[in-house]
DNA sequence: ACCTGAACACCGTTCAAGT
DNA sequence: ACCTGAACACCGTTCAAGT
């Protein structure tokens, strides 16, 4: 009945005391965070849910904060994964590409709002997602990045420094996701439009 | 010497027995959390540094969130006076007076980085900024907003829905803002003219 | 090595009691 | 009306002690 859960469960816990369980609490965070938001993120209800002691998360983060550190990092892999998808599958066409990208910016801020808050509140500065920021915040971004150095190559976005445009880029759909305006489908192809010409070249 | 300070505090303090403990409170929040950071807002070290009981906040405001509540309007409040006095102080070019807004939007978050995490957080859930969000941010929206429909009126901005572009204009900025990516004008300043190229008609 | 319970210094919130 | 102290149920973190 329950046995492959309970045997999964028990072998789960006893890999504990193998060396895993700081992949553990990094998953159960992210879960606990999806369920019930950022505020519920306890290192004691952590230890409660994955049956260990209040004190065993410090084996493996030196507090609360570098928990919340290697969260914010396992969410930018898996945006830079998303993101880097959402463009694969756009075809050829820079508009697509770069639409599909900021649907899938804006949807991930939606679909993992205790992730978002994780990765750009205010516990992190990444500010230009550039030199201060993780490396894995930086894969994030080069993923638009290279996008933008394409686009320019093919005449869809004005010459000139690639970076700017792509952190001008990364600003106007992250308000838009911050903002949680992503409900009105109609009113994110409009603004998509609207960056495109604004990225354009000048006549 | 320190007789008009203490003076002035020993009345304020017996003021607290007449009716602006909540007014004091809200003033003291928002100065702890220029100095310290939202974490730093604490019921009780509010109440310590008015030299009051950890409780008494509880006879204005129901709980913490109220509080937090309170400082979000606050912060509007001042929001929308710093954003008019700008576009006020641009002169009568709408570039001039859009960059000018942009430029305070930025200034206010890099200044009160504290309020602007309570006005934006998690907590609140302003999204559109029209019908949901409180009056006091409906009004820091309607300057600009206002001077959306001004840029169409001019020829500016192009035909059509003016909330749809006001809030494109308010997601870019508060990107930029909340990235943090301010300290660099030179950005600031590209990021405008792309963003009145995107307003503007098309051809 | 990894885990544990007890303990410390904090919170938000409630409530009976004071003026 | 407004304020207070004691109390309760939580936290993050430290540390001596266990296997």
């Amino acid at each position: 009945m329950a046995g492959r859960a309970a045997s999964a469960r028990a072998s789960r816990k006893r890999a504990y005391h193998h060396g895993n369980l700081r992949e553990a609490l990094i998953e159960e965070s992210v879960e606990l965070i999806r369920e019930e938001g950022v505020r519920a993120l306890t290192l004691r209800e952590i230890g409660r849910r994955l049956h260990v002691s209040r004190t065993a998360p410090y084996r493996h983060f030196i507090d609360k904060a570098a928990l919340l550190s290697a969260i914010s990092k396992a969410g930018f892999t898996k945006f830079a994964e998303v993101l880097e998808q959402a463009r694969n599958s756009a075809g050829p066409d820079f508009a697509n590409r770069l639409d599909a990208m900021a649907r899938a910016y804006v949807r991930f801020a939606a679909e993992n709002p205790g992730s978002f808050e994780v990765m750009f509140g205010a516990g992190s500065e990444p500010q230009y997602l550039d030199e201060t920021a993780s490396v894995e915040a930086k894969r994030a971004f080069e993923v638009l990045h290279s996008e933008i150095r394409q686009g320019q190559d093919t005449g869809m976005v004005g010459p000139g420094d690639s970076l700017a445009y792509a952190r001008l880029v990364w600003a106007m759909v992250h308000g838009l996701a911050t903002l949680r305006m992503f409900d009105d489908t109609a009113f994110t192809d409009f603004c998509s439009r609207a960056l495109r010409r604004g990225l354009s070249p000048a006549l």
